[in-house]
DNA sequence: ACCCTGACTTGATGATGTAGTAGCCAGTTC
DNA sequence: GAACTGGCTACTACATCATCAAGTCAGGGT
């Protein structure tokens, strides 16, 4: 066994769902389609006709995601008005919505490293500056990178022992 | 707007679903019920009932799961067996299953960030080694964190040339 | 020989996600 | 002021996700 919790195992399984923050996050973010408009605005789209075009969903359902996502607080709508056309609204990441980077750029190495035909590359992620290839990864506070046999999963136990047993 | 394609971006579209990897990765582990099997194998689960149990699962579904993740070559079956028991089948992640943690983690972190009610952090990542956290990053080859507006998006340009445009 | 248990499998049912079509509405063009 | 357009909403239909309940099946225990 790679990972192990210094803390009361047993006790998880109440508090599992009800408080993981990856089950809150699927339940944010995790529709397909919110996931294929948020690589959208990381890509620099803005616009509500360009999310349907690239994300290749329905104008309803692109219509939903968005308002959810700006509920969310992860997108702002910003008006602009282009020369002839009335004011519309452009969809722009905000902090909590760009702080996905990592999410979304994980997924995006894993399946271009197993998913994708053998030498494709079709995205690249390059470091602006330097050119340099870009990747995400597990930092520790002295700068390594970390594999998952190098990390521990900690829980805290006041919050452990405050769980009900129903296991 | 924070990155841009150095290349064609108008011929994204055609592109954009069929060989994009955050689609394909979604299309493979993007349900509810893999994504919190796949966090149980990182907390050290191994066994079906434990996976059950912990993610709160149907066996049903468990089992329908756990069977297209090992399909997928994320899980391998390993035979073991309890004092009196009969053989039975652990689960246990390959190298391409442990290659998830960034995307796994990322999710965790950014939920933990953004989701959780204030001041609660259910969880906390330590580097087994020093005790000192472990953060999901963005990192160039110089081994800076990046941010959105550092990275740019490459696409390969016989690859955009040789697609149709369909806008 | 019979029961029991754990790991599934099968089948029926409900919930959610997404597409498709159609319609609405504010402003812009004519 | 009539037609057009882009952005959105409403309604319907379907596929997938997931649950529940029941059944199967391979062994071990007695």
């Amino acid at each position: 066994m790679h990972t192990s919790f210094e803390g009361e195992l047993g006790d998880r399984s109440a508090w599992a769902l009800e408080h993981c923050s990856i089950a809150m996050t699927m339940d944010a973010i995790g529709q397909r389609s919110s996931i294929l408009i948020l690589r959208e605005a990381f890509y620099g789209i803005t616009r509500f006709d360009d999310f349907v075009r690239f994300t290749q969903g329905s104008e309803a359902n692109v219509a939903v995601r968005l308002k959810h996502l700006t509920g969310l607080g992860l997108f702002t709508k910003h008006p602009y008005q282009d020369h002839g056309k009335r004011t519309r609204y452009e969809y722009v990441l905000t902090d909590k919505g760009s702080d996905l980077l990592p999410a979304l750029f994980a997924l995006l190495q894993w399946g271009d490293n197993y998913l994708q035909p053998e030498g494709t590359r079709p995205l690249r992620l390059e470091e602006r500056a330097t050119g340099e290839p870009v990747r995400i990864v597990a930092r520790g506070a002295s700068g390594t990178d970390l594999s998952l046999n190098d990390i521990a999963i900690i829980m805290d136990s006041n919050r452990a022992s405050a769980l009900t047993k129903n296991v």
